[in-house]
DNA sequence: CCCCCCCC
């Protein structure tokens, strides 16, 4: 008996081949939904195969009753090819209607020629090496060559490599916790770094990576041994073959993934890198959002954007009130075409390696929007992806938009101005900021100024306060040794020193009296606030060291400006939100700008 | 088996 050899290439490109003879190789189910059952068939015609030939529900009988084993021949009598995903990525997918067994697979017992995917043969007209993998290095999990397999190994080797063999692997949104014999094919599009946690149940370290195909995406996590083992042979972007993982219900509230499900490595887990037909699996989708468009998206809501990184934020480390917990964090202000700004937030290593200066090309998905004050920021958070400077066209028309000024003269301003961090606060002189009457509304009003230090107080420069890492109250000194704080309602043997420096700053125009905190006094003073405290209380002549090196310096100084009420007097009060050194490319060209409006010479409107 | 991302 002879199949219709070569015809499944005709057929998926469209043409109507009527009644091909053709052989099945294999059938599979694909999915463990008792409601719709459906089987996937690798079909072929001697010279090609399909691997994405499904059985229309209707002929599931002729599956159950035996009908169907492998190498059985059968007539197609009614078949259309439909294809299946969303547009760009979809897939042409071959739909056996009716058929006719000619001969059945016991009486046949052998597969016919040495058909080829049918994909490969629209590149090369001749027939090539068949592109489904068998046995390829670089293996790596428990598939270890043959040569030194064990017998405990053979079984699951004989899982991946029959599947793969066969051309079946699993769509990703057919996985299921009820069925466990299945390979998926998927591309690698976030993975974590690793991470150790220590709690009442243990400890132990993980990385956790997002997997993604046609069908859809689900989240896999490696721990301890499983971690050590595959988190450096697992690259972002690549393509793999997995098994032997255990799936278990998702929890919806730490993942924005579409999948009710997620994986985690067993000591069976194999994976295998994807060599062949990394075509077939998608590309990472970004659902681009212009950054004046987040302000119309709902608070929490997951955004994927692209624009540049104009200012840079310091890494800024601080001990969450709730968990106690030590953070990293940087904020980044992006700005793009929509001629908006938004501040995106950094964590962990990504906020500590972060190279802003260069003012690179920002590419983000899956960021978590925060609102606040009224505007909207980004946040990088678990399951978020960064790409710097990534290569595509979206990323070289914002580069040739702002490098030719476009980024100047940003109008929307996306995110609440915070004064702190690095959004950029108007730029004023100190007597403007008077004459201008600011911080008299009901919020405090932020700008920043270039100014120089003249006169430091020491008086008074610290306080005693709560030793609680998430307190900073001061304590009532109670004589023996003890310091009480009230907040907490607790005596200590100890407190932790706090600065709170007022200073005299002056820029060309004025000169004020502004307050700082110890994050900022620390900054100032090149010494942390225990060093500081330490001598003002005990060495006066190392504090004076401390406290005159900071005498004429210049900063840029991000300022706070709020009227404050005293008793019957009201008094306008300046804290500093940050001080960062003087970076004359940016204050030059607002200086500028400055001189463009003043004179009207130079402005290009 | 993690799962924390504060504050303003």
């Amino acid at each position: 008996m002879s199949l219709s050899t070569g015809v499944i290439g005709r057929i998926m490109q469209g043409e109507d081949v009527e009644n091909p003879v053709l052989q099945i190789l294999a059938i599979k189910r694909i999915n463990s939904n008792v409601e719709s059952e459906r089987y996937r068939i690798l079909i072929s015609d001697g010279m090609y195969f399909n691997s994405y030939a499904m059985l229309a529900s209707q002929l599931n009988h002729l599956h159950q009753a035996g009908d169907l084993e492998e190498f059985t021949i059968v007539r197609l009598d009614k078949y259309m090819t439909s294809l299946v995903g969303k547009e760009g990525v979809g897939k042409r997918v071959l739909i056996i209607n009716e058929l006719s067994v000619l001969k059945s697979g016991s009486e046949q017992k052998s597969k016919i020629g040495e058909p080829v995917t049918y994909e490969n043969a629209k590149k090369t007209p001749a027939p090539a090496a068949p592109s489904i993998p068998t046995k390829k290095e670089p293996l790596f999990g428990n598939i270890n060559s043959s040569k030194n397999n064990n017998n405990n190994n053979n079984n699951n080797n004989n899982t991946m490599n029959s599947t793969l063999n066969a051309g079946l692997t699993h769509p990703i949104a057919s996985l299921s916790p009820y069925q466990n014999k299945w390979v998926i094919k998927a591309r690698v599009t976030a993975k974590t770094a690793i991470r150790t946690w220590s709690n009442p149940r243990g400890e132990g370290k993980l990385f956790s990576m997002d997997l993604m195909d046609e069908s859809g995406e689900i989240r896999a996590t490696a721990f301890k041994e499983q971690c050590d083992k595959f988190y450096d042979l697992i690259q972002v972007d690549g393509v793999y073959y997995f098994s032997k993982c255990q799936l278990k219900p998702a929890n919806k509230q730490y993942s924005q993934l579409k999948n009710d499900y997620e994986m985690t490595f067993t000591g069976e887990t194999m994976v295998q890198m994807c060599e062949d037909e990394e075509d077939s699996i998608p590309e990472i989708k970004y659902d681009l959002v212009p950054i004046s468009q987040v302000s119309n998206m709902e608070n929490k809501a997951a955004v994927d954007t692209i624009g540049i990184c104009k200012e840079v934020g310091e890494l800024q480390t601080f001990t969450s009130r709730t968990t106690n917990k030590e953070f990293k964090k940087r904020d980044l202000t992006l700005v793009d075409m929509s001629n908006s700004a938004i501040s995106l937030t950094l964590w962990g290593d990504d906020a500590v390696n972060f190279d802003g200066h260069v003012q690179p090309v920002i590419l983000v998905k899956g960021t978590r929007i925060n609102e606040f004050n009224g505007g909207k920021s980004l946040s990088l958070g678990g399951g978020s992806i960064m790409k710097i400077n990534p290569d595509i066209p979206e990323a070289h028309k914002l580069r040739g938009w702002f490098d030719n000024g476009g980024g100047d003269n940003i109008a929307n301003m996306v995110s609440a101005r915070t004064g702190g961090g690095t959004f950029s606060a108007d730029w004023l002189t100190l007597k403007d900021a008077r004459e201008r009457n600011l911080g008299s509304g009901d919020k405090p009003d932020y700008f920043q100024c270039k100014a120089v230090v003249h006169i430091v107080k020491q008086e008074n420069a610290f306080y005693k306060a709560c030793p609680q890492a998430e307190c900073n109250k001061k304590v009532v000194d109670e004589g023996n040794d003890r310091y009480r704080c009230e907040r907490c309602n607790q005596d200590f043997p100890n407190f932790k020193y706090r600065l709170l420096i007022n200073l005299s700053i002056g820029d060309w125009t004025s000169n004020r009296w502004v307050t700082c905190f110890s994050e900022i006094g620390e900054q100032l003073l090149k010494h942390t606030a225990q060093e500081v405290g330490e001598a003002l209380e005990n060495d006066p002549p190392k504090a004076e060291q401390m406290f005159s090196g900071m005498n004429f310096s210049a900063h840029i100084f991000k300022l706070r400006c709020k009227n404050e009420v005293y008793g019957d007097m009201t008094r306008n009060k300046l804290t500093v939100q940050s001080v960062s050194p003087i970076n004359y490319k940016d204050y030059n060209k607002h200086l500028i700008k400055e001189l463009q409006q003043l004179t009207g010479i130079g402005s290009s409107n």
